[in-house]
DNA sequence: CTGAAAGCGCTTACAG
DNA sequence: CTGAAAGCGCTTACAG
């Protein structure tokens, strides 16, 4: 069943099925009505895939991210996927892991289905290897980066201003009486390493320590956490205060220091990274940076809705996070 | 840039084009070649949209789900995007919330976008509203549905066994001595009641009591799971075994009983469903029913692919957990 | 092995 | 207000 079908039945031609069904002008009101009768009679469900071939656009946009089994990644993807919707988008959900060759893949795969844009989510896309697949299959699309950083006429990056989160972390530390800070990188990107120069800029505008055992780096997880604060034990470290990686890591920091009898946050301040369920269960509960999800979600569906629609959007933009005082600092 | 162009600069027709696009025999080496040639130095794209509306399929799939921002349904989705992705299909991400308008919006419009199968994850999608749904817009696809009892015969359902979980986790608490046990029921589904039918069933079984007592109701969540605890305390319900809530919701029960000075498992065991993060960053370390999320998400996958390869496949399919036994219980 | 032609199901000027 | 016709970018018999 398809629209010349409609037409037969309704007594009118293909055209006159197309301006009733896009709700446009120019039809009697006998006809139209004749026709969303038969519409209604039928069930009738327009191809979508035939009208994106001659309108040029699919209201379909990709949504990559490294993996939505990450609770962060999770509430990004659904923000999205939510706001999106309100503007009739649907979302492709990309899941690339860190392998080049399928994030190429999907790049490619997106690009053949004709998405009118692309948003990618974590700065582990921030790659000199993304900027040139993203030149090669999607440069004719706006390409939306969370925690982005790369320069194209046709990217654009918002991201949660994380450094200052962390300044932040230092600042009330600091202010609380703690003295001697480890900064936990848990992930490898370039706004790790920005964190990481924020931490350091900080520590020497205090005129605190920053030396060789100052930075512990790991991977994020709660079994990484937990080494963490092993390795930083057997390695006799004196430290009061931990600052920089996410949530789940924190956790597994405190839960391994409470183990060997240190009082949290008495002994060992810890603040963590995302504001998640992590940090509200956590026990005692744990002082978080809140980087925004909601915030970055929608900005990032609406930055590509106004470029779609033709509308003037920043390249960069910022969210700045918030401190989020718990008992753990 | 399209096929013409392609053809046009290899000097052949766009039915070669086509072919050689399509790694299809009976092209000559030279021409095959050649056309290569082009098409790698354009980076030719070619338009999966064009394509699709002539072999009648997209090789898309919608994959509808409450609220991806809960983890178990973000694991789900995860392995399904996964698995289907090494079979060249893409998911169209939809969470629909529990309003039934959301739902038959993203339905239709999955359908409007020709996709070639749904995948419904979650039992909330087992009603009647949900069958009449498919029936008007989706009956011509196959629906593959995660913990669904509706019967069609587009319709494919592949359940854990919760039922199961909940028998394994009473002859468990039983053996261990347990002799007061309450339910949790933390969702409204066909499922829910399914688990509440297998655990009176079990009490009887055991000669143990079922009374208005036996149950409690709440949504899943950590603060709800709080609220249980205090309730029960406040109705001074005696009892030392919990069962059938997930692990979030079995989290705030045991913080809450702690709270109060019981001990875990001494005086109250407790068991949640999931076998999740939750369950593993406990204290103590919760036991938990495994529903085996993975095998889930690839089972199914893989009906869907089969449906769709003409295989033949069950329509109805249970997967039964496993009880994980870590300190809780 | 090869290409001309029809067709997938729509939208969109265009002429009336 | 209305409809015939062209076209979106592909695939697929079909004839040669």
């Amino acid at each position: 069943m398809n629209i010349y079908d409609i037409a037969k039945e309704a007594g009118v031609s293909i055209s006159t099925v197309s301006r009733v069904m896009n709700d446009r002008p120019n039809v009697a009101t006998e006809k139209r009505e004749r026709v969303l009768a038969v519409l209604k009679k039928h069930d009738y469900v327009p191809s979508a895939i035939a009208k994106s071939l001659v309108v040029k656009s699919t209201n379909t946009v990709g949504v990559v991210t490294l993996d939505v089994r990450h609770i962060h990644y999770a509430k990004i993807a659904y923000t999205i996927e939510q706001e999106l919707s309100t503007k009739d988008y649907n979302v492709i959900l990309c899941n690339t892991g860190s392998d080049k060759r399928e994030q190429e893949k999907y790049l490619r795969v997106l690009a053949e289905k004709q998405v009118d844009g692309v948003i990618m989510v974590g700065s582990i896309f921030s790659s000199t290897h993304t900027a040139e697949t993203v030149d090669r299959f999607l440069s004719h699309v706006p390409v939306i980066m969370h925690n982005g950083n790369l320069k194209r006429d046709n990217i654009y990056n918002i991201s949660s201003n994380d450094s200052y989160g962390v300044e932040l972390s230092v600042d009330y530390l600091v202010r609380r009486g703690y003295r001697q800070l480890v900064f936990v990188q848990d992930q490898e990107t370039w706004v790790a390493n920005a964190k990481l120069k924020a931490f350091r800029t900080k520590l020497e505008h205090y005129g605190l320590p920053f030396t060789g055992e100052s930075v512990v780096k790991t991977e994020n997880g709660l079994e990484n956490g937990r080494a963490v604060a092993r390795a930083l034990a057997d390695r006799g470290v004196n430290y009061d205060g931990v600052v920089g990686c996410e949530d789940i890591t924190a956790l597994g920091i405190m839960k391994e220091l409470r183990a060997s009898g240190k009082r949290i946050p008495q002994d060992v301040a810890v603040i963590g990274f995302n504001n998640s369920i992590f940090s509200e269960l956590s026990e005692p509960s744990m002082t978080s940076v809140d980087n925004k999800t909601e915030t970055i979600g929608i900005g990032l569906s609406r930055a590509l809705v106004d470029v779609l629609q033709g509308r003037d959007v920043p390249h960069e933009a910022s969210i700045f996070p918030e401190l989020i005082i718990r008992e753990s600092a």
